[in-house]
DNA sequence: GGAGCGCTGTATCGTATGTTACGTATTTTG
DNA sequence: CAAAATACGTAACATACGATACAGCGCTCC
């Protein structure tokens, strides 16, 4: 099974031209970044002419040189998504249920960190840590709990904290008490809601600030949001997977925490007094 | 000191107009290939206009289109070149908040699911998964909400789902309801609550079978439960983390689903219809 | 040694791509 | 509330890129 362009080269390098075998060498020699770049530049590397290299191309059964960039940016990516953890460490040979989830899960974080700045998160962090305006929060039918969960922490530390829970039109009633302080956090991965979709746009409209807790293809509500969050979400399961953001949330939530440290020691000894 | 274009993004995105800010949103999410195509595709992927995204380059500071894409080509490279350094997150020497929180959470994963057996999940998930019985969800403070995560998922693959909230009362007057064959699941970690404890002894009377998800020290409820799940929670921040209990609550639904697969397919399938 | 075939490069063409100018909408500021 | 400034998209433009036709050259095989 030939499954990169590397493997196919190799296979029928054999048969090609002497010109073709250049480019294929060169190729090889930095793969595959001098197939990123335009075919003048490829020729000139390989020392050959532009035509072939397309015939080159064309011999490895691609239509058009687009074609074949297509493929390789596929591979690359593939490649990067899969960090080399997974090529060190085999894939547990034990291999129950369990592993894969795990491995997976544990890939999804690393993943979804690498794409995440601390700037990122200081920025949200720091938002939410602002006390001028209120926060509210809101989520999918699955992503639902991760809401509360963080409207739960968040409730602790600072007042002004609403999780938006129940019926839409219930929501919609608190859109009047948002502004442009305010801040809305949504959760929201495929299949994503239209609801959801419905609110951020009219929350959008008054000047909310939105965060967005989304997967890596990014809900609509992208377009509204002030700061977006991508986590990965597949996982070896029926189901995506929402831990990656999960963990997103507990960093945010600790970010926060730090952030109102003083002010949030004392409310935390009152409110533990009061229980 | 800026070393890659994402840190370049993530240290100016603060002071960037909405579209252009769109587009810097995008890139990261799936960085840097999405910047390696053509300036249309990257408009459309971000849902703007192509001069937004020339904009944005230029604010970058890249004279044109094609210098960018050099750019990235050149980070990926080097980047192939060395795979086990990671260029974008680079291991926060500073001492960001982002990577401490980040390994932790990973160790206690590895961590909880050491301590895990596949045995032991299957048999919880065979419980989960056996239809004669009811299945009672419910979870403490900050532990709620992955109650309300995982009853989320199972109701959808099976009937008779029920996460019980609100006051303590209520959920008393459900113990009427439940049995021999039924499950409670519920989660319980620090500071254990004497509320929680006084349901699941009474729970545990009527004979229900109790699956308790606590952390590394055992919620006393422990004591009445069918299968124990201790889930590692220390991180350095000043709250503890569920995302050990989040992963092993993602993981048993997976194994549920599975389990019930054919019956499962086909409520599914008639679930979409309903919507 | 000559004829035929295949490979390669030059030159040209069409087009997809990046670029720019301008008008409209939106936000900010006095 | 008015006015200026900024941001955004539409549309026209120029260019650089990939594609193709064709001619020259070398190689092989009769």
């Amino acid at each position: 099974m030939i499954s990169s362009i590397a493997e196919l080269i190799a296979d029928r390098i054999g048969a090609m031209p002497a010109g073709e075998r250049r480019a294929a060498q060169t190729l090889i020699a930095s793969y595959p970044m001098i197939g990123l770049k335009t075919v003048a530049e490829f020729s000139a590397a390989a020392g050959v002419s532009s035509p072939t290299i397309l015939r080159f191309v064309a011999r490895l059964g691609f239509q058009n040189y687009p074609e074949f960039q297509s493929t390789l940016q596929d591979e690359l990516a593939a490649q990067l998504q899969s960090p080399a953890i997974r090529t060190l460490n085999p894939p547990s040979p034990g291999g129950g249920t369990v592993s894969p989830m795990l491995e997976a899960t544990l890939d999804n974080m690393r993943e979804t960190f690498r794409h995440l700045s601390d700037r990122q998160l200081a920025d949200i962090a720091a938002r939410l840590a602002d006390r001028r305006g209120k926060t509210f929060l809101i989520g999918g039918r699955f992503t639902d709990p991760l809401a509360r969960y963080m409207a739960a922490h968040l409730a602790v530390i600072q007042p002004d904290v609403f999780h938006l829970a129940g019926q839409e039109s219930m929501w919609r009633d608190r859109l009047i008490d948002m502004g442009k302080r305010d801040v809305l956090v949504i959760f929201d991965i495929r299949r994503y809601q239209d609801s959801l979709v419905r609110f951020a746009e009219k929350a959008h409209q008054r000047g909310v600030q939105i965060v967005l807790f989304t997967d890596q293809w990014l809900s609509p509500i992208a377009r509204f949001a002030r700061h977006v969050i991508a986590g990965r979400t597949a996982v070896p399961s029926a189901w995506d997977s929402s831990a990656a953001l999960f963990v997103v949330a507990e960093t945010l939530i600790g970010a926060v925490t730090r952030q109102l440290e003083a002010d949030g020691a004392r409310r935390i000894r009152e409110m533990e007094g009061l229980r």
